[in-house]
DNA sequence: AATCGCAACAACCGCAGGGAC
DNA sequence: GGTCCCTGCGGTTGTTGCGAT
């Protein structure tokens, strides 16, 4: 039989006091990340490990920038999750200073709603064309009548009515890129990382100070590079 | 001033992946 | 190869703040 992850008792649950706030930047500052389920007890926290990395990650890491997401944040937030679907914390990969969670509630509370109000689809970024038409914004082009991404695989796909595999051909592919017009460079794991409690997902690799802010010109959508590496993605054919 | 409804955001929960044993 | 443990992810819920009435 499993452990539960945490005690139920004993814990405390909620929001945050100040001074545990404190407690766990204290500890971290002097520790380090990591060993999240022996942190409480040495930190002298009253918390199951989840709920201080969460509170960490979420809320206390220096790196993080809050306020309110500027438009060229939010073009890339719509951008990343047409080609990534809700995969947050590859979507917060990009965005430095940003987290999953944030990510995931601003796109919840403020962009599925935008998308929706411009009568597109937030699940699939194409347009409902039972909704209205109006596709003023800056975020939509008045070339593409299909998806909210300036020739985004979904346009692609769209217009070539259920299109065969992927990568069938780098002739397909090149004109592909060349229809996105949305680039996504895919940097690779330094072999010689230290972290060893780091992700292993190949799109987590970059360390935040490695992260160079991205917008949508300077993304490479490499087609074979997506198809190969997100499998997911064909979801998005 | 009170209260109601909604939006925004913080936090929790369950699950899956991967490593260690 | 199987099991356990740790961690991270994504969905969901709870709480708080604010505007409308």
């Amino acid at each position: 039989m499993r452990k539960p992850c945490c005690d139920k008792d004993g814990t405390n649950k909620g929001a945050w006091s100040k001074h545990e706030d404190q407690k766990l930047i204290d500890y971290i500052t002097t520790h380090g990340e990591g060993c999240w389920r022996s942190l409480p007890k040495a930190a002298g926290l009253h918390r199951c490990g989840k709920s201080c990395r969460l509170r960490w990650i979420n809320y206390l890491r220096p790196d993080i920038k809050r306020g309110n997401f500027g438009e060229d944040e939010e073009d890339l937030i719509i951008k990343l999750h047409a080609l990534l679907g809700n995969r947050w914390s590859l979507i917060a990969g990009r965005l430095p200073g940003r987290t999953d969670n944030e990510v995931k509630n601003y796109w919840n509370s403020h962009l599925r709603k935008k998308l929706i109000n411009l009568g597109i689809d937030p699940n699939n970024h194409k347009v409902n064309r039972s909704q209205n038409h109006d596709h003023s914004a800056t975020t939509t082009h008045p070339h593409n009548s299909h998806n909210i991404i300036s020739g985004s695989i979904n346009a692609h796909a769209s217009n070539s009515d259920e299109t065969s595999a992927a990568a069938s051909s780098d002739n397909n592919n090149h004109n592909r890129k060349q229809l996105i017009n949305l680039d996504l460079t895919i940097a690779f794991p330094y072999s010689d990382h230290n972290d060893h409690h780091h992700d292993h997902h190949p799109l987590k690799e970059t360390e935040p100070q490695n992260k160079e802010p991205l917008n949508s010109m300077e993304m490479e959508v490499s087609s074979n590079n997506i198809y190969t590496t997100f499998p997911t993605l064909i979801l998005f054919r």
